[in-house]
DNA sequence: CGCAGCGTTGAACGGCTTCAATGAAAGTGG
DNA sequence: CCACTTTCATTGAAGCCGTTCAACGCTGCG
């Protein structure tokens, strides 16, 4: 994806200079490690950094004052997050298991590619992946059974994380509910029933799965 | 699948210039009209424009293969929508009822500010809206009532239009239910118990609503 | 070994959906 | 202008999917 999206919709304007796909290596971004549900930051922060995860994963999320949370995203390896639309967070961040980050200041011109034009593709491919993604959950939220949430969540996560056998889950089945909008124990009824019904099988330790027939779970997409 | 993203984020490479909050009244986009329920594109589309809404409403879509809506979001006079993030379509957008469009090519430096600075602004802010809107709308799919769905539904409405007395209803309750993840039995009974309730009252004409109690609206809110 | 946290399973409940019918308003053609 | 049709909104009744409440099991760790 990277540029290739940004370009389509935002024409020449942004395209003018030389694309970059992602920060770049040498990036001067400062290191911080986070573990296992760390707040990064909070709701109603100041945004100051932005982030890209190195290793690890992150939720980002908003909650009702009754308590009641949705997640809006997992954040793997390679993902940026932190980009925020006004001067207070409107999502908090933690780290789902010990994470390595490099933060960049907003304001530090030098964290980026040290092009204006670079830096608003770089900026703008991350904002257009956000959207898509947010597209494709409301559809899920609004629209697709326990079932196909399930189905929907575990083909997409083993497509960012690119695994191929046994797919690693680093997250609770309660931040897995809090995703799809479901409880915890709908995620687990799902993950057992769809295991009977041998579309995947779930090793011991529970923080994995194996998708076995990933064309019935894609029919589950729609 | 992180939406936030930002002025904060963006920081001083797109605010170098001065800040255009809309394309110049002088913009020389195309004007095109299309009357209710008529198709501004499909998904599949290759994304040559995106828009601004003159006149009227626009609802912008996704759809599963048996035919399950998701409206993702309603566009309203002022709103910039059509940004696309690749080279297909993701959502289709069709007019609720008869509307003025402003389009506006991609490709068509000359139909924006002129300055490609500003034109970065004027799109990242849409984006911006558009996330900030999408990270609600989800909090909203994943984890609201019925009552709850439709007074945040009301009052966003309602504060976007900048209404005061009597809230105009362009869309039929079908398109409300595809929007707040219901059906539109639930979107009616809520209505008429929301009317019982004294929380708002319905003119015969059922395209409309009028907010009589807007705190408690609020308070279901969260 | 025993505790604590997470995941799973069971049973009853409930909110929303589904199915069905009625009502109301808007368009159509004579 | 008025029957007729069509479309949209509302209401009722029954059903179901996911939730809620509760108990149990597993696993890892002190």
């Amino acid at each position: 994806m990277q540029l290739a999206l940004a370009t389509a919709g935002l024409g020449p304007a942004l395209n003018a200079g030389p694309v970059h796909a992602h920060l770049r290596p040498e990036e001067p971004g400062a290191r911080r490690r986070v573990e296992a549900d760390e707040e990064i930051y909070a709701e109603g922060d100041r945004p100051l950094h932005f982030y890209k995860v190195v290793s690890g994963a992150v939720r980002t999320y908003r909650l009702l004052s009754d308590g009641r949370r949705q997640i809006d995203g997992f954040h793997l390896p390679g993902d940026i997050f932190g980009l925020e639309a006004g001067d207070e967070r409107r999502t908090g961040a933690e780290a789902v298991v010990d994470t390595v980050l490099t933060a960049h200041r907003r304001s530090d011109r030098a964290a980026l590619t040290g092009d204006a034009g670079a830096l608003a593709c770089e900026v703008v491919a991350a904002m257009l992946r956000a959207l898509a993604r947010a597209q494709d959950h409301m559809l899920l939220l609004g629209r697709k059974t326990a079932r196909e949430r399930v189905a929907s969540f575990l083909l997409g996560l083993a497509e960012r994380a690119g695994a191929d056998g046994v797919l690693a889950l680093p997250m609770s089945r309660a931040d897995i509910a809090d995703h799809l909008g479901l409880t915890v124990e709908s995620v687990s009824r799902t993950f057992t029933q769809l295991e009977r019904d041998g579309l995947i099988a779930l090793p011991a330790h529970r923080r994995a799965v194996e998708l076995r027939d990933r064309a019935a779970l894609r029919r589950l997409d729609g």
